[in-house]
RNA sequence: GGGGGUGUAGCUCAAUUGGUUAGAGCGCUGCCCUGUCACGGCAGAGGUUACGGGUUCGAGCCCCGCCACUCCCGCCA
C-alpha cells in the first residue's frame, strides 16, 4: 500500500477521506487512554491519533512501544480536531488522523541526539551532527537548506539554457598544474610513478571549449584544492563556472546580474536591484581597507596624509615621509572599548607588522588619547571634520605604507562591527543584500623573496588594453580586466578577461613571471597550442556555488548546505575518511609509504 | 606550520578558593494518566570528567604533554 498524501497535504476539506502515510515517528505522546504519534515526512508533519476504543490491542500497544524516529505506515481517517486542540504552528493542524491500521517499517533505536526539538538539535556539537550526519539532515532547516541548494541549482541551468549556454563536463582526472592550490594526485598504476590531480577548477578546460568554439559554456563543476579549510572553505567544493567568447567585460556583469537577480528572485522572492555598484580595488581598499567590501555599515576609512605631512608626531610624518600614508576610522559608538579590545585590534594591526595601534577615546567631552598631545590644533580640526568626531567615538588611526595601513584599519572595521553587533549598537537587516562588483585589480604583484612578480589572479588575465605598454614598463601600474564579484563582505567569485594574443601572453609567462620557455610548454604547452589555431577573444568567471547557497540559507559555514562536508582537518565524521588502503593495493599501484603506521 | 576557544551521563549544560558520594533538564527503562502537540506525574538506570603524565593530604578545577572538534593567521594562481 502506497501512501496517499505527504504529511504536509491534509486540511479540513479532506475530512472523512481513508488515507495512508508514511514517514518516521518525530513525537509521541501517551495519555494513557489516548496516544499522539506526529508523523513527519520529507514535506511535513501529521498528528495521527491512536483510540484504543477503535483499534485492536495489538496494534494500540505496538503503538505505544515505538521510538522516535521509526519508519511506519498508517492508514486512517482524517476527521477536524476537536474544538480547541488545534496546533497553529504545523500546517495541519486543524486536522489528524484517526489510525485504522499501523504498519512498522523499520524500528529505529534510541537516537544519539533528539531531533524533535529545533532549538536543541541546532545547539548538538557539529561533531557529533556530522557523524550521525543522516540524522542530521532529517531535521527541517537541514531538508531545507538541501532544498535550496537543488532550487538554486536548477534556477541556475534554466537561465544559463536560456542564455545560450551550453553545460559541458570537464575531467575530474586532470594533469598537474603545480602553481596555485596544492593539489589531490591520483596515481596512474599503469605507468607507474605518473599522477593524474584533481582540478583546482577546469580553467584551461573552459579556455579550451572556447577554442573549441562553443563560444558559451558554463558548469556546476567540482573543484578540488588540498589547502586549510575554513567556514566557507572545503577541500572538494562546486563551482559555477563559466566562459564566454567575443564578449567583453560589461558582458559578463549583464550575465552574472541576470543569473544572480533569478537565483535570488527563485531562492528568497527577493528583486534584487542591478546593475549593481562597481569599485575598483583601490576604491574598496581606500574606503573599507579590503578588496571584498561589506558595505551594509559605515565607518568607512579617510585618508589624512596631507593633513599630517608635517606634522610634529613623528610616527605619522615620518611614515608619510617614507612614502606611506596616514589612515584612520571612525568606530562610532566604540569610545567604551575595553582594554582586551583594544590590544585585540593592536594585535591585528602587529599582524600587519604595524608596531602598535593609536587610538582616541572620545569620553565626557575629553579626546583620551597618548598621542593627542602631538597633535596641532589644525590636525585636531582636520579629524573633527573628517571623521564627524561627536560623543562616545573611538578613532582608530594607521600609518604605514598605503596597502598595509588600509589593510590594518579594514581588519579592525570588520572587529567594530562585529563588537557592535554583539552589543546592539549595530544591526543589519538579514534581508539586505549589498552586491558589488570589484574591478580594477593590479594584475600583477611582486614577490620580494623571489624577487619576480607573479599573477594576482592567474596568468592567463588579459591586462586592460590600454596599459599593455606598461607591461614591459612599469608591470606594477597594469591593471588586469579581472571582476570579482561581492556580497555583504563576501566574496561570492571572480574571473577574467583572458589573454587571447599569443605575443603579450608570452611577455607574461617569460619576462614578468619569468618561467623558463621549456617549462612553459611543459606546463601549458596544449594550451598555447590551441590557441595558435584561432583563439577568439574570451573571457569568464566562476561563482562559489556553496557560498552563494550559504548567503541564502542565512548561514555563514558552507557546511551547513553541503550534504556531507568534511572537518576542518579534512576528515568526514561519518565514513573515516581518509583511510589506510591495504598492502596490496599500494603495491598494485607502485607506492610505497614511508610513513611509520600507528600501533 | 602558528594562535585562540571548546571537550563532564546518549544530547545540552552545572559543579563557589583545589575539599563529602560529580548534579540538572531532555532522552532511556518501569509504572500511572482519554485531547496532547517539546504532554504531564512518580520511580529508576546511566560517569575512565577526551586521553597520558605531574603537583598536592586531596584534582573535573592547577602544571606539562597529547588527541578531537571549532574559529582565525599563514595558505587558498
Amino acid at each position: 500500500m502506497k501512501r496517499t498524501h505527504h504529511c504536509n497535504a491534509l486540511r479540513p476539506e479532506h475530512a472523512g477521506q481513508t488515507v495512508t502515510l508514511t514517514g518516521w515517528v518525530h513525537s509521541r505522546r501517551d495519555l494513557g487512554g489516548v496516544l499522539f504519534i506526529d508523523l513527519r515526512d520529507r514535506e511535513g508533519r501529521m498528528q495521527t491519533v491512536f483510540d484504543p476504543a477503535d483499534l485492536s490491542k495489538e496494534v494500540f500497544d505496538t503503538a505505544t512501544k515505538l521510538h522516535a524516529e521509526s519508519v511506519i505506515e498508517v492508514t486512517g481517517k482524517v476527521r477536524q480536531r476537536p474544538a480547541g486542540t488545534n496546533n497553529d504552528k504545523i500546517a495541519t493542524g486543524q486536522v489528524e488522523v484517526l489510525v485504522k491500521e499501523l504498519l512498522v517499517l523499520n524500528h529505529a533505536d534510541p537516537l544519539p541526539f533528539q531531533i524533535d526539538d529545533p532549538e536543541a538539535a541546532a545547539k548538538v556539537n557539529e561533531e557529533t551532527r556530522l557523524k550521525y550526519r543522516f540524522l542530521d539532515l532529517r531535521r527541517p532547516e537541514m531538508t531545507h537548506n538541501l532544498r535550496l541548494r537543488s532550487k538554486v541549482a536548477i534556477a541556475t541551468r534554466s537561465f544559463m539554457d536560456e542564455q545560450g549556454f551550453l553545460e559541458v563536463e570537464t575531467p575530474i582526472l586532470f594533469k598537474s598544474t603545480p602553481e596555485g592550490a596544492r593539489e589531490f594526485l591520483v596515481p596512474n598504476h599503469r605507468d607507474p610513478g605518473t599522477f593524474y590531480a584533481l582540478p583546482q577548477s577546469p580553467q584551461q578546460f573552459k579556455q579550451i571549449l572556447m577554442v573549441s568554439g562553443v563560444e558559451r559554456y558554463y558548469q556546476l563543476a567540482r573543484c578540488f584544492r588540498d589547502e586549510d579549510q575554513r567556514a566557507d572553505r572545503q577541500l572538494e567544493f562546486t563551482q559555477i563556472d563559466v566562459e564566454m567568447s567575443f564578449i567583453d567585460r560589461e558582458d559578463i556583469y549583464a550575465l552574472i546580474e541576470g543569473l544572480l537577480k533569478r537565483v535570488w528572485k527563485t531562492a528568497l522572492n527577493i528583486d534584487i536591484p542591478t546593475p549593481f555598484k562597481r569599485v575598483s580595488f583601490q576604491e574598496a581598499l581606500n574606503r573599507w581597507g579590503i578588496d571584498k567590501p561589506d558595505t551594509r555599515f559605515g565607518m568607512e576609512l579617510v585618508d589624512f596624509t596631507e593633513d599630517f605631512r608635517a606634522s610634529t608626531f613623528k610616527v605619522f610624518s615620518g611614515a608619510i615621509a617614507s612614502g606611506g600614508v596616514v589612515k584612520a576610522m571612525n568606530a562610532k559608538g566604540m569610545a567604551g572599548a575595553t582594554q582586551g579590545q583594544i590590544e585585540t585590534m593592536t594585535e591585528y594591526a602587529k599582524s600587519f607588522g604595524a608596531k602598535g595601534l593609536a587610538y582616541i577615546k572620545v569620553e565626557n567631552g575629553e579626546w583620551k588619547s597618548p598621542i593627542v598631545k602631538f597633535f596641532s590644533e589644525a590636525e585636531k580640526t582636520a579629524l573633527k571634520t573628517k571623521l564627524a568626531i561627536e560623543e562616545g567615538d573611538l578613532i582608530l588611526f594607521a600609518a604605514d605604507q598605503w596597502l598595509n595601513a588600509c589593510e590594518i584599519l579594514g581588519k579592525i572595521r570588520l572587529y567594530c562591527a562585529d563588537v557592535l553587533k554583539t552589543q546592539g549598537k549595530l544591526t543589519i537587516d538579514p534581508k539586505q543584500f549589498n552586491f558589488l562588483w570589484v574591478i580594477e585589480f593590479p594584475l600583477l604583484g611582486f614577490d620580494r623573496e623571489q624577487n619576480r612578480w607573479y599573477s594576482s589572479h592567474h596568468p592567463f588575465t588579459a591586462p586592460v588594453a590600454e596599459d599593455i605598454p606598461l607591461l614591459k614598463t612599469d608591470p606594477k601600474k597594469v591593471r588586469g580586466q579581472h571582476y570579482d564579484i561581492v556580497v555583504n563582505g563576501v566574496e561570492l567569485g571572480g574571473g577574467s578577461i583572458r589573454i587571447h594574443q599569443p605575443d603579450v601572453q608570452k611577455t607574461i609567462f617569460e619576462e614578468l613571471l619569468q618561467i623558463p620557455p621549456d617549462e612553459t610548454k611543459l606546463r601549458f604547452g596544449y594550451m598555447l597550442e590551441a590557441f595558435r589555431y584561432g583563439a577568439p577573444p574570451h573571457g569568464g568567471i566562476a561563482l562559489g556555488f556553496d557560498r552563494l547557497c550559504a548567503i541564502l540559507c542565512g548561514t555563514t559555514s558552507i557546511r551547513d548546505v553541503i550534504a556531507f562536508p568534511k572537518t576542518a582537518k579534512g576528515t568526514c565524521m561519518m565514513t573515516d575518511s581518509p583511510s589506510q588502503v591495504t598492502a596490496r593495493q599500494l603495491r598494485d599501484l607502485y607506492i610505497e609509504v614511508k610513513v611509520k603506521k600507528p600501533e
